[in-house]
DNA sequence: CGCCAGGCTTCTA
DNA sequence: TAGAAGCATGGC
């Protein structure tokens, strides 16, 4: 499957079927985007730096070339998936029926891997308007800069400059987790190219010898950061969620793409318990 | 002041 | 192997 879009000057418009880029980017995968405006949003990935709008019937992607298209911000969004027939899918349980059928644009964002597991070990026992600030100073501390911000520090650059570096984070004891981390994938302890190519279990046993890394960060990991669309990262929320409405487990129709199923139980149930 | 935030490590029995 | 304390920081 690919992708239609079209072409208008320096601009790359996509329709909005089962396509929301403004909720994917703010419903808890991503920590990096920002409103810049009424219906425009910005943020980097992969050292690119990108702007959007998006309304009814499309999401325009601003100032962007087609190959940086095709070969960043399509698998980004994860548009070469057919999320409507996984929605479809997905309606054979009652509960994920609604979830699916309000949050219908929900993608899973494939994020870069290093970037994914150090978000999500900043995460942890931590509010996400805070992990935000963590990682814009981490960004602004150690990145590069780029057009409209800067870039994810890499593992090595992290891993060279030291924990004294990351005091301007505030991250608190995480900052030891994130070191451990980058000193692990720099120095190919822990293999991002192996885990991206082996079973889940494999990838969840390699990403917790990571210190600061459980469960959950492991399958956020999993999850955002390498396309593993059947990991199923239990947070709190999702603790609340599978005791109330599955306790003996997520329906089948959840088979394989657990962790999109999750995605869409976690946005609905906390939109509707606010 | 206390409680909580997309948890994890360490200690204890 | 299960359960609880401790962890840094900031908003409420």
């Amino acid at each position: 499957m690919n992708v239609d879009y079209i072409k208008k000057s320096d601009n790359i418009s996509v329709a909005r079927d089962c396509f929301d880029a403004a909720l994917s980017v703010d419903c808890g995968q991503s920590f990096r985007w920002k409103k810049v405006g009424e219906n425009e949003i910005c943020g980097i990935a992969f050292g690119k730096s990108l702007r959007f709008v998006q309304n009814e019937e499309t999401v325009t992607f601003l100032g962007v070339s087609d190959e940086e298209f095709v070969e960043i911000w399509v698998p980004y969004f994860d548009l070469n998936r057919d999320y409507s027939a996984i929605c479809e899918r997905l309606k054979a349980d009652a509960y994920l029926g609604k979830a699916v059928e309000e949050f219908r644009g929900i993608r899973i964002l494939r994020q870069d891997s290093w970037e994914a597991i150090c978000s999500f070990i900043i995460s942890q026992n931590n509010n996400i308007p805070r992990i935000k600030g963590i990682i814009d100073r981490l960004c602004e501390t150690l990145g590069n800069p780029i057009d409209g911000g800067f870039s994810f520090p890499s593992a090595e650059k992290i891993a060279q400059s030291g924990i004294d570096s990351l005091a301007p984070l505030r991250a608190g004891f995480r900052a030891k987790y994130i070191i451990d981390a980058a000193e692990k994938i720099a120095s190919g302890e822990v293999d991002l190219q192996k885990i991206a190519l082996a079973p889940l279990d494999e990838g969840r046993d390699e990403l917790i010898k990571i210190k600061g890394v459980g469960e959950k960060v492991a399958q956020c990991s999993l999850l955002y950061g390498f396309g593993k669309v059947d990991a199923f990262p239990v947070d709190v929320w999702v603790k609340r969620i599978m005791a109330e409405l599955y306790p003996d487990g997520l329906p089948e129709c959840a088979n394989g793409v657990r962790g999109i199923a999750q995605q869409y139980l976690f946005h609905w149930y906390r939109i509707h318990s606010k």
